[in-house]
Formats: structure tokens, C-alpha cells, sequence
DNA sequence: TCGTTATGTAACAGAATGCAACAAAATCGA
DNA sequence: TCGATTTTGTTGCATTCTGTTACATAACGA
């Protein structure tokens, strides 16, 4: 890959000045930024292939930021924060965050970090203009994000509900990976502001996953697709590949 | 994929236990080795997605096991060491190492690095040619890793529980050689959380081998594959061959 | 042979999960 | 706007999974 474009957003000066220096002196171009306008530009106006986004921007906030990346781009983004709180973490995570590091931190350490991202996202990188592919194919299924409708192998459409659509678009972000229940439902909540926590209330993601079962699932009794990890959560495409056209 | 199994090559005891442990709990099959011996009969004995490899092996050299591990095998390494002298992390490279890490390394850090090297080789081990093919067949018997399936010799589908399926990769990992119920124990929790190391309360291991006999034994009374070692453990395949493709 | 220890295993208990049925909430249509 | 329809969360129960315990056997040493 090309050499990489690091968007550098803080607000503090003499941070931003470090972490630019710091990438530049290790094979990356990093643009500093300090609010959102100047993000906005520098996406705007060419490639930048990894945002590391302060969770503290004075007036803004970061992780409103990151929402509205996320939501509208496709570009990786790792939190950076002075807090370390785990909660803060999965806000990080929540928002859609790639990866989450505290502040402060040992300069290895992030370069390590923006590496671990950036190979796992190069492929979609190279895939410039990957904001028109929207339909995901997996198992023989294919899903039109636009739409929301699904495909079965045999051509059929299945109409999916809202909730149900979302937590697919959920699951196909994070494939083979195992979700625990409060990530999922955190990440199901993309519509509205930032809602307070969801918390262990009751079985809906139990409920919802079984829905979605029951429609992209050849035999919804031996999911072979969307599959339990006992103890833990659950895991979309555990060995199925999935594919973005 | 499948739950990654590393490698773990260090001949100081203490390391070796605590780079094992922390990726035992963080989701890894750790699997320790002292030798350049005792890593071949690993790599020989099942499949290795990894290897973390002390350049300093006491008499031996790791950098010559590193080459030959290249030359003959298509497997990950990181290379680990106490000299993070440039010239050292270069002589790494030099010998085909994936990646190099410093002692003493922070664990995020080294966690880092065994998920970017592991998601990078992920990809090009799926573009390139099935070499780790999960399917292990031993005695007639056949597993499919991924779907945890086990078929007899007659052909007919056996459903293992979650647990049983890990047992069984644990053993299939360690085929030949016995196991005490500490060592089969400490990989079994490969769940990912801190998990307060697996006393020597109960009798789970043994009902858990007991129940797995009764689904890959054809007389669980009188176990050809899954043997008892009296005063020790459980050894798997002692005398049968266990093949992988 | 006898007593001791290790192992096998059935029975039990607690927890996690699947799911149907119900109820509340949102959406739709006229 | 109002009732009908669809969607979505909750609840209770059945099922599955898994560790513990208690007791029966088997293996071992003296």
C-alpha cells in the first residue's frame, strides 16, 4: 500500500505537534487537525486511509464526531483520550471506533495500534469508492443495505424489519468476531443521540437474534450462520466469507 | 477463523508461563515450547497459526530456528527479544520474521502485534491455498474444526457440546503425548476472560472426558483414542495417527 | 489379600439460551 | 384522527450445557 495519510485531530497544539511528528518520522503523511471543519476539509479533499480522533475537543466532542464519520464515510478511526475509564472504552467502541487508546501512551504503542488497523482495513481502503457498495453477499445470501432487503439462495426476497436490518448491518461490520450482547445492542442504537447505556434488561437481543435466524438461516434450528458462542455473545460468518459489492 | 493457536518459544520457564498465560486469556491456544525440538513436534503434531520466538534460546539460536521454520514451513513468526538494538530487529527480518518485539514489552502491546500479524496472514491463507484445512482424522474418525462436527466411522454425524468441541482441539493440538487435567485445564479457558486459574476443585475435566468418550469412543468402556494415564492425566491417539487436511 | 488412592459416572443443580405467547409501541391507511 | 397492522420488548418455561457431588470400581502398593 501506498504510504498512509494520518488525520491527526486534537485540539491541544503541542499534542497534535508531537503525534505528527512522531508518524511522520515513521513513514506515515499525517495531517493535523484541530475540530471538526478541519476534518471535514481534509476528508473532503483527498484520501486519508486512518483518524486518530480525540475524545476531548474542547467544545465538540469527539465521539459525537466519530458517530458522524462513521455514519456518513468509511474511514477507520481510533480514539485517542486522556481517559482510560472502561466505560469510556466502549463508548469508543460504541460510536464505531476501531480501536481505542488512552492517553498517555507510549509512542510504540500507537504505531502499533495504527499498523494493527491499518492492515485490517486495507482491503476495504483499496476499494475507493466504496460508499456506493452497499449490497454484502455471504453464504449464498446477499443483502442490499440501501434497500434492507435480503436475498435467500434460491432468489427468494425476505423483508427484513428495521431493528432486524440494523443488527445485520451490525453484525456484517464485525464479521467472525464474537459480540457480546451489550455490544450489540450498543450498536444497534444508531439512530438516535447517545442513549444512556442499554443495559442487561432482558433477553431482546435473544429474542431479535432468533428473528433474524428464523430469516437468514436455511434451517434456523442449526444456525450455521449467525451462531451462539455460549458464555459469550454471538458470532456472524464464524466461517463463511463475506463479500462487499 | 478459527480460535488462534500460538506458539510460545522461550526457554526461561517464567516467561514462557507468563506469555502463555496472558494469551490463554486472551482467547489463544498457547501452546509452550523450551526447544527448537519441542517446536517441530508442535508444528509436526497440528496446526500452528503462530509462533513467538526468543531470538536468545540459551545454546541454540533463534534466528537459525526462525530460517529454517521459513524455509520449510509457511507459519507466522514474531520474532521476541531482550535487544531491541536495531541491527537485531533487522537481522529478524533478515530471516523472514513476520514481526519483532522488544523485551520487556508491554502486553497490549505484544497483543497488538499477534492480532495484526494474525489478520494479515488470515487474509492471503484464504486467497492462497487451504493450508489449514481443519478437518482432523484419526481411528476412522473425522472432525471438522470449524463447524466442531464429528463424524464416526460409519458416517454418522455426532454433535459435540461447545466444551467438548474445545477439548477436543485441545487434544488434537497435543496428540501422543499425556496431558495432566492442570495443563488440559488452563486451555480449556480460552474464553477471554481473566479466568482465576482453574483450581483443582472438582472432577470436571474427568466427567468432561467421560462425556467426550461417549461420543468419539466406539466402546467408551474400554477407550481406544482418548486413553487414561493413571497418576497423570488423559493422552490422546497414543497409538493411533491423528492427520490433518 | 487388604487398605488406599485414582478414576468412571450417574444424578443433581445452576446457568445460559431458544422460543412462544403476550403486551406495548410504532406505523400505516383511509 | 382512529382503528388495524406490524414491529419490538418482556416474560415464563423448556431445553441444553456444564460443574459438583457421591458413590461404585479399578488399580496399586505393602
Amino acid at each position: 500500500m501506498a504510504i498512509p495519510r494520518i488525520l491527526v485531530v486534537d485540539d491541544d497544539p503541542d499534542m497534535r505537534q508531537m503525534m505528527t511528528q512522531f508518524l511522520r518520522q515513521n513513514g506515515s503523511i499525517a495531517l493535523p487537525a484541530a475540530n471538526e471543519v478541519e476534518v471535514r476539509n481534509h476528508i473532503d479533499g483527498g484520501r486519508v486511509d486512518l483518524v486518530l480522533l480525540d475524545v476531548m475537543l474542547g467544545d465538540e466532542n469527539g465521539l459525537e464526531i466519530c458517530k458522524r464519520l462513521r455514519r456518513e464515510q468509511d474511514v477507520p478511526i481510533i480514539m485517542v483520550s486522556a481517559l482510560s475509564a472502561d466505560h469510556q472504552r466502549m463508548d469508543g467502541y460504541a460510536v464505531g471506533a476501531d480501536d481505542y487508546i488512552a492517553k498517555p501512551f507510549n509512542p510504540e504503542l500507537l504505531l502499533a495500534r495504527v499498523k494493527a488497523v491499518l492492515s485490517r482495513t486495507r482491503r476495504s481502503a483499496s476499494l475507493v469508492h466504496r460508499r456506493n457498495t452497499n449490497t454484502f453477499t455471504f453464504a449464498g445470501w446477499s443483502f442490499d443495505a440501501k434497500s434492507g432487503e435480503v436475498q435467500s439462495p434460491a432468489k427468494i426476497q425476505v423483508a427484513l424489519s428495521r431493528r432486524e436490518t440494523t443488527l445485520l448491518q451490525v453484525l456484517l461490520a464485525n464479521p467472525h468476531i464474537p459480540l457480546t450482547r451489550e455490544e450489540i445492542a450498543a450498536n444497534l442504537d444508531i439512530t438516535g443521540e447517545a442513549q444512556p447505556q442499554t443495559e442487561t434488561t432482558g433477553r431482546a437481543i435473544d429474542v431479535l437474534v432468533g428473528r433474524l435466524r428464523n430469516k437468514i438461516e436455511t434451517n434456523p434450528k442449526d444456525p450455521q450462520i449467525l451462531k451462539t458462542e455460549r458464555g459469550v455473545g454471538y458470532v456472524f460468518a464464524s466461517d463463511v466469507d463475506v463479500t462487499e459489492t
